[in-house]
DNA sequence: ATGAGTGCAAAGTGTTTGCACATAA
DNA sequence: TTATGTGCAAACACTTTGCACTCAT
């Protein structure tokens, strides 16, 4: 973990942003809620923890400045809500998620399961594919099990 | 067209929905701009074409009503508006999007290139999918042809 | 006749921005 | 030292809601 710190932080550097305890901070909360799909709203109540002179502007800047480095990606599950999510070391693709209809918990997958479609895509309809988004919307184990599916 | 008219109002009659002038104005022009991803913005200016006298939340609250009866789905590609996509008669799958880095343009992929990938998703996730997102990000065929991927 | 639907304006969201001050480099 | 970054509050853009009025059924 610290070593994803100082790789984020390196990021930073190189392209000549300023390391200022309030990114530091805003990055390990991201850290720390790795699976979370927190909404800028979160990271902030979060970050206000460690650091409460912190203002939401900063948090939102701060996102959009990850953003911007690759270091995180920016969701929108359909709610008017923004949610960032941590791009895994190295990951190029965007990994895709499992949303379920009945209880709303968000699981991730990492394994790229669409190289065959994007083959598709680059010949039949003559696109360069640098990224994706895939989510899908449905009933998930739990639900399944408890109680099939209905309504909570 | 007329065909798919009568049959969105049939749906909406089903549902004790009642049929407004203004709801079947909207109607119309979410047919005429079938592929247009247009905002709530967008087909409200449309609308107010052919009837000046009808309000934003009105419109608003049309395409809510659509989308709940699964006429429409609502899309988000990002920057913050909601965009409204009919779906096809009979489609049971959101259709995918391409979407160029460079012009913005945004083409519709009818085909469901998706089924390998969704029996993945139920065996190894145990998740029952029900409907799906797929939006490619990367660069279109004009932009190719025209300077190979430069910015605009 | 009457409850669903409408138009308007006002209120809510989530997000961005202008500015004076603070601070990492 | 000084440009970059910050906190705050005000501004924004999109969307929703309360209310009195209208109209499809």
């Amino acid at each position: 973990m610290e070593k994803r710190i100082e790789r984020i932080k390196e990021a930073l550097h190189d392209a000549r942003y300023k390391l200022t305890p309030q990114r530091e901070v805003t990055v390990r909360v991201l850290l720390e809620n790795e699976s979370s799909h927190l909404s800028a709203e979160d990271v902030f109540m979060k970050v206000k923890d460690k650091y409460p002179e912190i203002g939401l502007a900063t948090v939102y800047r701060t996102l959009e400045l990850l953003n911007e480095l690759n270091v995180l990606d920016k969701v929108n599950f359909g709610d008017g809500v923004a949610r960032y999510d941590l791009r895994k070391e190295g990951a190029k693709h965007f990994h895709h998620h499992l949303i379920c209809t009945n209880c709303g918990s968000v699981e991730e997958i990492e394994e790229d399961l669409l190289p065959e479609v994007e083959k598709i895509i680059a010949k039949d309809f003559n696109f360069i594919v640098v990224d994706h988004r895939l989510t899908f919307h449905g009933i998930c184990r739990n639900c399944q099990e408890k109680d099939g599916g209905t309504n909570a």
